[in-house]
RNA sequence: GCUCCCAUCGUCUAGUGGCCUAGGACGUCGCCCUCUCACGGCGAAAACCGGGGUUCGAGUCCCCGUGGGAGCGCCA
């Protein structure tokens, strides 16, 4: 916790999509052990597969970062514009007999996988091109470029410390000699990590464990290389909510799509941080605490499951407490997204301190809201058959007269008024308060009718009553 | 098939050999509060995958089994 400023973590997505929550969980471990160890987290997009990437896509990843408000302390690297760097790398390589030529093609390589399969085998590179002591290689063929091979050492094992598994060993010989260089001469990702790895400093490489298998490579190649070999963190896996691997087909979404959904960035990131992470009982935390209590100790190893309705309650949690300045602004998006002229209503500030008890969303929120904005497309039709009756339409009636004679527009005075017309009549206050709504939000469902009205305004409020009275005298 | 990983309530998890007749949270169910919906309060049901060890003592350590998952690309 001291000034171990030395640490470095990345956060490394390949641009072939969004953003999406695994993959956020793994950038916010990774910001959050940096920022705790007071180290730098950078990004880094990994486009060496130039037929998959696409600039959508790094917009989309910059877009869900920013959202999230997990900063890169250093402009974002691309591995494209790394070439020149892995070129030399591997030219050195090849000249310390470290890797090597390999001339199979591919039809070579997957009839040797198929053999292999049917024998029951582990498909691998079988080293045919291997340059070994007192070995004869073929002659290169005519026309066939060739790719470069890594030269795997062939005894002995790779340790790995993973601070979240924990000790893992790999033999040697379950590794082949993985190809670092295309035939057409662009470097390959377990290849390319290693460089910049390495290059950047990362002190703690932190990705998803589907990746384990390939780290003892990779520390192959930093061995080879007289690099030191990072730390390495496996996080595990999140599972869609039936257990089974997050995919397009169901609850793999982008975060962008949680916030359309209405979700907070800060609970976003409080839910993630806690799939997978404790600490102790605590549920809730602040930005500030989940840096200062982030620790791999505390990091599950088993994969987990993302859940909706807790994923739900946090961002309720968020909304119920959050200063309303921060909640204002993604709020006021989800109103303008659903087209409302804000101008036309009351404070967002306002609607958010009267609702957020209410909704667990924004676009819940937004949506309660809507009347607020909009004029009324008309009644539920269950609330309104049972609340606007024809007894409703007097009391409707006795509720403009009382409300249109207030001096002042205040939830005291409203709720006096109110109050007023329900004594009079010696009805219990929901027999005038559900009316009221139906008749000014279009629905059985709103804040305190006081607030309700006061959010409304005297002349909207007004005009529905109005008209809910006139819309029950015309029905019967 | 081979290699690697994983295994506590439905879900997220606490638990680092005795504090565990296993705690918290979400969700579920009941009651209270109440102008609706909520919030809130109180309460309930609900779990250590199985079998062997080790130990005075195992949810916790070891082994085997079972069940999940990942990887085995000139993808990342």
């Amino acid at each position: 916790m001291t000034a171990s400023s030395s640490i470095t973590t990345r956060f490394a997505p390949s641009p072939t999509g969004f953003l999406h929550i695994g993959g956020a969980r793994t950038a916010l471990f990774s910001y959050l052990y940096a920022k705790r160890h007071g180290g730098k987290f950078l990004l880094r997009i990994e486009d060496t597969d130039i037929e998959r990437s696409t600039q959508e896509a790094v917009d989309a990843i910059f877009e869900g970062m920013d959202w999230l408000g997990l900063k890169s302390d250093f402009e974002p690297i691309y591995q494209t514009q790394r070439f020149d760097r892995y070129k030399t790398v591997i030219a050195q390589m090849l000249e310390a007999g470290t890797a090597y030529h390999c001339y199979c093609t591919r039809d070579e390589l997957d009839q040797m996988r198929n053999e292999q399969m049917a024998r029951k085998e582990k498909p691998r590179y079988d080293g045919r091109w291997r340059p070994e002591p007192g070995k004869t290689l073929p002659p290169p063929p005519d026309g066939v470029p060739p790719v470069v091979r890594f030269r795997n050492p062939a005894e002995g094992q790779v340790v790995i410390d993973d601070l979240i598994k924990g000790q893992i060993v790999f033999d040697n010989r379950e590794l082949d000699d993985l190809i670092i260089a295309r035939a057409d001469g662009t470097p390959t990702y377990n290849f390319c990590v290693v460089i910049d790895d390495w290059d950047m400093g990362i002190t703690q490489v932190i990705r998803g464990d589907d990746h384990v298998n390939n780290t003892p490579r990779q520390i192959n190649i930093f061995k080879a290389l007289g690099a030191p070999t990072p730390q390495y963190a496996h996080v595990s896996m999140i599972l869609g909510s039936d257990g089974s691997k997050l995919s397009k087909r169901h609850g793999a979404l982008g975060v962008m799509e949680y916030r359309a959904m209405g979700f907070l960035p800060e609970a976003m990131l409080n839910y993630l941080v806690r799939l997978g992470w404790s600490h102790g009982d605590q549920e809730l935390f602040t930005r500030e605490e989940m840096i200062n209590l982030f620790d791999f100790r505390n990091v599950s190893s088993s994969a987990s499951r993302f859940d909706m309705e807790k994923a739900y309650w946090v961002n309720h949690q968020y909304l119920k407490t959050a200063d309303v300045a921060v909640v204002a602004p993604e709020f006021e998006w989800h109103l303008r997204r659903m087209g409302l002229d804000l101008a036309n209503g009351p404070r967002i500030e306002d609607v958010i301190l009267a609702q957020r008890e209410r909704c667990r969303t924004l676009l819940e929120m937004a949506e309660k809201s809507h009347f607020l904005y909009d004029e009324l497309s008309g009644y539920n039709e269950k609330d309104a058959a049972k609340h606007l009756t024809a007894d409703a339409a007097e009391i409707l009636d006795a509720l403009v007269e009382a409300l249109s004679s207030l001096l002042e527009w205040t939830p005291e005075a409203v709720h006096q008024a109110v109050h007023g017309v329900a004594e009079a009549r010696q009805l219990g206050l929901g027999k005038v308060a559900q009316p009221i709504r139906v008749a000014v939000v279009g629905m059985a469902v709103s804040p305190p009718i006081d607030q309700t009205l006061v959010l409304l305004g005297r002349t909207r409020t007004l005009e529905r009553l109005t008209a809910a009275a006139a819309y029950i005298r015309n029905r019967s």
